[in-house]
DNA sequence: TGCGGGTCTTGATCCGTCTCAAGAGTAGCC
DNA sequence: GGCTACTCTTGAGACGGATCAAGACCCGCA
């Protein structure tokens, strides 16, 4: 760096939903530009967040919403007798903090499972900005409304599943979601640790592990460590459905 | 009916959620007397589900969210291969249909347990009084955010609990709500099957008797069939925060 | 290159809940 | 009142996943 150049500005690129690459799975979901143009006024800054930090946790007071940019995170409670559960996984595009609105308060915990950035969203100011234009209202209600539809799957899961339908519902719904993202839709790598998909599948990490280990034997996968190659995602499919049954 | 008689009027009381007794638990929460006329005159009529019959099931267009004004509803999703979840368990002045706002499709099953009585909220005069008025805005959004955190707490009952720890969580949840409405917190009805209590608790309807029974044997419930009354409130906490381990 | 801590796999055994089965209690209805 | 259908209780045995334990693998780091 010589003092001949001006300082290096930085933020090469200017944060704005108008012209995210995620705007097709985000808040912006059916907003004109113009309108785009209101919310880039409203979301302002960044975090980042580095792997295994806390992007906010349970009791911090609530004030902001977070679409996840690039990484990803789990969110989990825990009761006061030290039970955990992670509630949930998030990738690219999804909201983290749903669960503060209602008490002003968020109500559990967000960590980075990898090297993360998120874009903050003021609480206050959507709710304003969300009377003024219907479709982000709209589409904000969507949002939340897809995350209770979401965890009644996962109550149909840990309530009715056994093991292996358990991993392989997991399995698809991952893969799924990263063939939305651009990514192969057979190959993955896990970004959480296999007590992590434990806690959120209601088993334990033995289980998971012998749970693989078995689907690798049908050939239903391949594998190694935490990246994935599905073989017979048909098969997997059978298997949530009963078939083992 | 006499001719010399006018037609008897067969709506003796107005719909209003201006004078509902229901307000502070419902939509109304936080709205001004003034704000809350705007809202009776969207919320303009009432349904009658008896017994068995359903409010509206999974697949239906969805248009309005229904609030519990008298009566007792289950919500139960199935997956294609038959197996079934209940939900949720709703009561006066609960909300019903938010999974249906994602899709425009509900999302599960809404059956009454008893003779009830709900209020319709068009859905999309809703959205447009909320964009008016900012309490209605902010109370809607906070009872989906309860609602997200209710289903991460019952993610964590079934992910993490065992079958006594999860009779006694459901049974202190239901006395709150019902004390929160002015019922006995030690004596309840319970209007739900053996059956529909395994569903949502994750566990065969055998289970649940013999629990009940346990508890019984232990001097923390009297059962006679539904009715129960509950003796050692603390008793059954203690078991929720793990004493049984 | 070798060390140490975290993560994952696999085996053996145990326990909680499910399954199957029988019978009792209860409510609705002719 | 007596029938039927549904719900609930209780027992015996089976089974899936938890637990405990040992060792393998992997990565970051000195």
């Amino acid at each position: 760096m010589t003092a001949a150049h001006p300082p290096i500005k930085l933020e090469p690129f200017k944060i704005a939903c108008s012209s995210c690459n995620l705007r097709e799975l985000c808040l912006p979901v059916g907003m004109s530009n113009e309108q785009l143009l209101k919310l880039d006024s409203l979301v302002t800054t960044r975090r980042t967040v580095a792997r295994g930090d806390m992007l906010f946790r349970s009791g911090d007071h609530f004030q902001s919403l977070y679409a996840v940019r690039t990484g990803f995170f789990k969110t989990c409670i825990s009761s006061e007798d030290g039970r955990d559960q992670v509630t949930g996984f998030q990738m690219a595009g999804e909201l983290l903090g749903l669960d503060g609105i209602g008490t002003d308060a968020h109500n559990c915990d967000a960590v980075a499972l990898e090297d993360s950035q998120v874009c903050v969203i003021p609480y206050h100011q959507l709710e304003d900005l969300s009377r003024e234009v219907s479709d982000l209202q709209r589409q904000f209600h969507r949002i939340m409304s897809r995350e209770i539809v979401r965890d009644h799957g996962v109550m149909l899961l840990l309530g009715s599943m056994r093991a292996e339908e358990r991993l392989a519902a997991f399995l698809l719904n991952l893969t799924q979601r990263l063939q939305h993202r651009g990514f192969s839709a057979s190959e993955l790598i896990l970004r959480m640790t296999r007590e992590e998909i434990g806690s959120y599948l209601g088993l334990k990490l033995e289980t998971v592990s012998r749970t693989f280990s078995k689907f690798q034997d049908e050939g239903l996968l391949e594998v190694k460590q935490r990246q994935i190659r599905i073989l017979d995602s048909e098969g997997l499919q059978k298997i949530v459905n009963g078939a083992g049954v």
